[in-house]
DNA sequence: CTTGAATTTTGAACGATGTTCATTATTGTG
DNA sequence: CACAATAATGAACATCGTTCAAAATTCAAG
């Protein structure tokens, strides 16, 4: 059999990748399988080899994507007020991004690309998207300094917040009685934005 | 065939783990599987089964061991320096330890129990003797004080620190240009106890 | 010393998995 | 209408975790 030319190549591209999504979504992404969204588009899972090079493949584009919605959902948080304020409104818009798509966000980072090598240059983009809004919140403690350091502080807060966010997620802080992960992001962020202004009027 | 008996429940249980062990070091925590378990160790995949309830199981065990190295070497950092010093040989402990044993150490994390229950009392109980190590470290900030307050302190900051190492191991923090660890994980540290520092004489 | 119960070990079996590729069915073109 | 290009298949291969009846060995009782 073949050639049934339903449909195109990028309408195709657009069914898998939904297809994944939606078993990711129900059944977390480690029961993810070629055969089951095969399957469930009414295709061979061969076809899917037409498409995507292989699973790995298919998962960082299903997360690119995911990336894609983060970034929609964030860009909405955008405020005018304080430094303070408005980095909270971001993290508690990622913080309820992680809660309504829990399985999607927990495929970002469980998959791990069997090649060490970089990440392609278009999911990168999508990443540095992201970090870019957190330079945007914090820029004004940065005002006319080296844009790296800015980065660099961006980067350092937010991947210390995926690591509370993370751990909580896996049940690995559960020796903390009540271990809230907004609680303890905002803890986080407060000292380390306290320390980020001090240490302003001590470096310099 | 069977009852060879060469060894004891306890002895078997032991060359399972070190072939493990060694299994994961080498290739990794991905390429595990209990039949090369099994051929390493001369015994055939179904005897795991009378020692370990299954790959969760022996993983979890694995990962326990793990946890007790790292306190082995992590507790050889403690010194009678100033807070400041003392969290940041802690650190670099740390840091050595996860390049000494990278795939076990991910395992660590990118193992996730079937199971969405809580983990079991032993394992946490290795968790809780490391965060110990942090509480301990900073105790000289929090005199007198709540000591779950000082715990949920360690915690955040740990967790942090976690998500920096593990976003930068990961190749997902490329975004920045020279992502080293251990800066940006100084990075966080400073400002944090900074934060902790000033915020005490705020809050009273 | 023999018999039989208890116990340890096996390995075939089952249902999965990702991936490959010769084969087939369909389409567009000449 | 025939033929080349192509889309789709699904059997095949090598894996995987896990189960469990069968077999092999030991130990204890008679």
């Amino acid at each position: 059999m073949a050639r049934r030319v339903d449909h195109s190549h990028e309408e195709l591209r657009e069914m898998i990748l939904e297809a994944a999504q939606n078993l990711v979504e129900v059944d977390g992404y480690p029961s993810l399988s070629m055969r089951k969204i095969g399957s469930s588009i009414g295709y061979s899972p061969g076809t899917i080899y037409n498409i995507f090079a292989n699973l790995d493949d298919l998962v960082l584009q299903l997360n690119a994507r995911t990336l894609d919605e983060m970034y929609v959902s964030l860009v909405k948080t955008k405020s005018n007020n304080s430094v303070e304020v408005n980095f909270d409104l971001l993290l508690c818009g990622y913080l309820e991004f992680v809660d309504a798509n829990r399985n999607l966000w927990r495929a970002l980072f469980d998959h791990r690309p069997s090649i060490e090598n970089d990440l392609p240059d278009w999911y990168n983009a999508r990443v540095e998207k992201l970090l870019n809004l957190i330079d945007d919140t914090l820029k004004p403690y940065f005002n006319g300094e080296d844009p790296t350091k800015l980065r660099k502080f961006s980067a350092t807060l937010w991947a210390g917040l995926h690591g509370i966010i993370s751990l909580t997620d896996s049940n690995k802080l559960d020796v903390i009685s009540d271990a809230d992960p907004l609680e303890l992001c905002r803890l986080l962020v407060r000292n380390f934005l306290v320390g980020l202004n001090s240490s302003k009027y001590e470096e310099g």
